[in-house]
DNA sequence: TTATTATTTAGAATCATTCTTAATTAGTAA
DNA sequence: TTACTAATTAAGAATGATTCTAAATAATAA
């Protein structure tokens, strides 16, 4: 059975790179915590367990370069740090996020909620949109009174 | 009649700051380039223009005191630059941008295209919104062939 | 094998931003 | 005005994230 690993082997090779033991360890690290935004310094320390003779220059080389093969998304929430998220297998656009201004959490939204705003902006501003960024400051579910519910998982 | 620097000065006062010569030139700068997302650096060179002796650590302070009081926003394209924008007199949110990844121009939408979608997200993610970011990256209207029009000017 | 190219490591270098310290300025009360 | 106090500033040092450099290593091709 074909893995994730399996086909982001395929798409290097088929942008003429390999996957070498530190491009895959930095990989599985980020598949094992999809949701968690790290930062290239995060990714490097835990990296560092699994392959510890890889440097940080490394791991920043291989965030950069699977950024551009549209296999990450880089993020900055305005601390002054990039963060990598993996995406979404086959998305096409980027994720949202809900940055909560109280606890600092940091939620997804899969979901594209984009589609009719776009319409408009390609139309009206006369601008072809190949990807998006979309983020939220406020308050999470956690951190207001009115109604301590988790939300719904992901539509 | 009062003009937007008197406000500016009154908000600072509200807050209890002072509207120095220094802050004062830097609040003109940016009123000269509302539309030019400019850099902490940019506004340093064009402020000595008119402020010889200021130094860069002082606007810098300013910007993030101009920041705190919603007076400008900070923004970040990912080049690993804080750029600082003016805020619409007035405007609970901040303005959407239009990154055009051929020439890299950076044209604004004043208007706000996402209360739709932010009903939706308070709604089902039970999350507070006080501000949003939404940047699109994209052809802009000078880089791609079909239809050299310049979109008409914000609704 | 040898030559060539891609990749990595380690640490130096860069660059944006923040911090420190001492000096200056403004505001206030006498 | 004068003295006191707090806010602000300049200058440059310090920090911290990221990128670059040079030499070593690994993979690939001939």
């Amino acid at each position: 059975m074909e893995t994730r690993i399996d086909r982001i082997k395929k798409q290097l090779h088929a942008a003429s790179y390999k996957l070498t033991p530190q491009r895959e360890a930095t990989v599985r690290i980020l598949l094992d915590h999809e949701e968690d935004h790290l930062s290239a310094e995060d990714v490097y320390l835990l990296v560092k367990d699994i392959a510890p003779e890889i440097g940080l220059a490394t791991v920043y080389r291989t965030l950069e370069l699977l950024t551009e093969l549209k296999i990450v998304d880089k993020i900055n929430f305005g601390d002054g740090v990039s963060r990598y998220d993996l995406r979404q297998e086959g998305a096409a656009h980027f994720h949202h996020h809900l940055v909560c201004l109280e606890c600092g959490a940091v939620d997804e939204i899969q979901e594209d909620l984009l589609e009719d705003v776009e319409a408009v902006v390609e139309k009206r501003w006369n601008f072809q949109i190949k990807d998006h960024r979309l983020t939220f400051h406020g308050i999470c579910w956690r951190c207001h009174d009115s109604g301590a519910d988790k939300p719904e998982k992901d539509a």
